[in-house]
DNA sequence: AAAAAAATACCTGGAAACAGGTAGAAATAA
DNA sequence: TTATTTCTACCTGTTTCCAGGTATTTTTTT
């Protein structure tokens, strides 16, 4: 790990990106490319072979999702650093990714210098983020602590019909319900989310991927 | 238009996306880049000095939205052939940024060879996309047909409150405007969106991305 | 300078939503 | 078999929304 050259291949199966990150890494002369993939498969058939000490990874390949090719990695070469390139800075992957073995997670509007600097960070050790990352990290948002809550088969039936834009009695009517029981459902779907009405309800069940 | 030399930009956050475009189009002699931007107010601030054949244009910049970027390029020179650049592939996001003078629409993960392709075949006045949009724009999906509806700065402002879950009141507190404003403006965003209610103008809103 | 678009504000009346309850039957879990 | 949760349904008000207008001022475009 710590000899003259390190080694590092890049995972992404775009040319664009594959060619600025060669660019970049030009300005270190002690980081050697060797080799650039564009399918999860095909990287996993180079690794069986060869060791590297650096994977930048790229966490929306076509074939393989970037956690399952993460973990493959590490099982088989436990040493080798994989810092996850991604564009999206959801909290929530960058836990999943660090979960299932990756050492860093950097935004694709990274930087040259940071780029190398994290891969120096990497090479000590030490868990890495891009600049962007780091802010989410630290403070998590409040969005997106509070717990999803937990809908009932009917809660979820209504709120569907709510978002197709029908109304309470609309609503009773393709249920064979009465208004007043949709009424109540209404109510405790206002409860769960903890807002004051459908438009705030609207928008936090589709962040929350309920619709 | 027809020089010798083809003049381009590029507007890109992402310094990887803009040393690996720069990169794929050294293969290409007859055009000189001119020009890499990270905002969009920058280059604007350019593009009043100079003008430029081709706009390699990042629709997800930090700064402005890649549909008023394209629109105010358009305005300045009408000309310019704007190449849309993307990592989604949605129709709408294409049908939009067609219907605002784009000339293209390309993903990030195309191809050097076909980059220069599309280059081309925009200093010819043809609409170009990239393989794989090009699939997409060939199957139309029912549901993604509809036009986006376009909205004032006051309407989006206002559509922004209703989606924090504010009443009319509450909105006409806030912009310091009769309620009775806020409700027109809000009767005018029903009707564009051709909804019933704020519920369904919400999944409306967050599917084409106005929120 | 004229025309079009956007922003402002008003009116009326009816429909729907929201807030605060209570309460019994049915299904599930402990 | 108790508990608990879910589903059902009702009642009383108040608030907000929605639909149908009209109309003036300001800004932008032509």
């Amino acid at each position: 790990m710590s000899d003259n050259k390190t080694t590092l291949a890049i995972v992404d199966d775009h040319p664009i990106v594959q060619e600025g990150l060669q660019k970049l890494l030009v300005n270190a002369p002690d980081i050697t490319i060797v080799g650039c993939f564009t399918t999860g498969t095909d990287f996993i058939r180079f690794l069986k072979e060869h060791a590297v000490d650096i994977v930048l990874l790229d966490i929306s390949l076509p074939d393989v999702s970037g956690i399952d090719l993460c973990r493959e990695i590490k099982k088989l070469w436990p040493d080798t650093s994989v810092l996850a390139l991604s564009n999206h800075s959801e909290r929530s992957m960058v836990l999943q990714m660090l979960q299932h073995g990756a050492t860093g997670y950097l935004l694709k509007n990274i930087s040259g210098e940071e780029l190398i600097a994290c891969i120096n960070e990497a090479l000590n050790g030490q868990v890495t983020f891009s600049k962007a990352v780091k802010e989410i990290m630290s403070r998590p948002s409040v969005n997106e602590l509070k717990d999803v809550p937990r809908l009932t088969k009917r809660e979820k039936e209504i709120l569907q019909l709510i978002a197709d834009g029908m109304t309470t009695t609309d609503i009773a009517g393709t249920l064979h319900l009465s208004p007043l029981t949709v009424e109540t459902h209404r109510k405790s779907l206002l409860q769960k989310f903890e807002v004051k009405n459908v438009a705030a309800m609207m928008r936090a069940a589709i962040a929350l991927k309920l619709i």
